[in-house]
DNA sequence: CGCGATCCGGTAACAGTATAACGTAAACCG
DNA sequence: CGGTTTACGTTATACTGTTACCGGATCGCG
């Protein structure tokens, strides 16, 4: 865990929502903060736990409809492979990023490439077809976790 | 639907799964045939349903294996965005490939573009990132649905 | 052939992920 | 202020995927 306030962060995204005209709610706000706090993905149950207030428990549409809110300004992404949500780690400027998830440690880096980017644009336009929502997930091994266990 | 006979593809992963040295069982074909005659993805319980006889029913753990074992063999995919299976349309030799999927009419277009496996893979060995299963899912508007649709 | 090892698949129960539908309250805008 | 939109609490339910256990088919080999 990332224990820093991490206050700089929310209040980015606090402006951010501002420039865009939507509301960051403190429930949205809190999800977001839960997902900064963590270094890995949380699936939206881990949150929905990580939000209770002792006995108090919410529901699942309250979670869902916060993550709905945070990927649709960019604030956070879906990762489809693992069913779980990361916290943007640039949310400045509208990207289409590109993920590497370790399979061993769970690691997952968020890339915003060039190179990627446009030669899925290209691929896509010989098609004839217009991507809106580039999904783009590498599931392997980072370079820590192939260090450790070494040449398979 | 394509509702060829379609035995030839069969007949093709018969021949793969002998080079290969594992069973293509008549379930597993069954399921094969199921995907290779449908037009769209199709999910486990679809594919549960399509294979059901008369009043017996089939458990989702049966579907699931022979699913696994499909896409162990690159005989079909999943597209993980969709929580669905396809079967793939060029099987004979091992392969990384990326959707198109249509968010429209459901159409989804298997590619296996060198240039943006080369762009994948050059982006993750920056990283010290050894891949393993790439995951791409363009999800947007396909070309005859663009016609239709106009710009927007 | 006899026999152990392995693979395959039927079945029941369940775990995990996500949404529908409905109502209330708060925020926004004229 | 009144009307509209947006956010959120709640219940129930749908959809997706897995665990665990067992019987039977198939394979390898003496
Ligand atoms: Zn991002
Ligand atoms: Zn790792
Ligand atoms: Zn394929
Ligand atoms: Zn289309």
């Amino acid at each position: 865990m990332d224990d820093e306030p991490d206050e700089a962060v929310l209040e980015g995204a606090d402006s951010l929502c501002r420039r865009l005209g939507v509301r960051l709610t403190p429930q949205r706000r809190r999800v977001l903060a839960i997902l900064r706090a963590s270094d890995r993905p949380l699936g939206a149950y881990e949150i929905l736990e990580a939000m209770r207030d002792g006995a108090r428990a919410l529901a699942p549409p309250t979670v869902y409809r916060a993550l709905d809110f945070l990927v649709e300004q960019g604030l956070a992404h879906k990762l489809e492979s693992l069913h779980a949500f990361v916290g943007c780690t640039h949310p400045d400027h509208p990207h289409s990023s590109q993920f590497l998830i370790c399979a061993d440690c769970g690691l997952v880096t968020e890339l915003e490439n060039d190179a990627i980017a446009r030669s899925l644009k290209s691929a896509a336009s010989e098609s004839g077809f217009e991507p809106r929502r580039p999904v783009v997930e590498l599931i392997g091994t980072c370079a820590a976790c192939s260090v450790k266990e070494g040449p398979r």
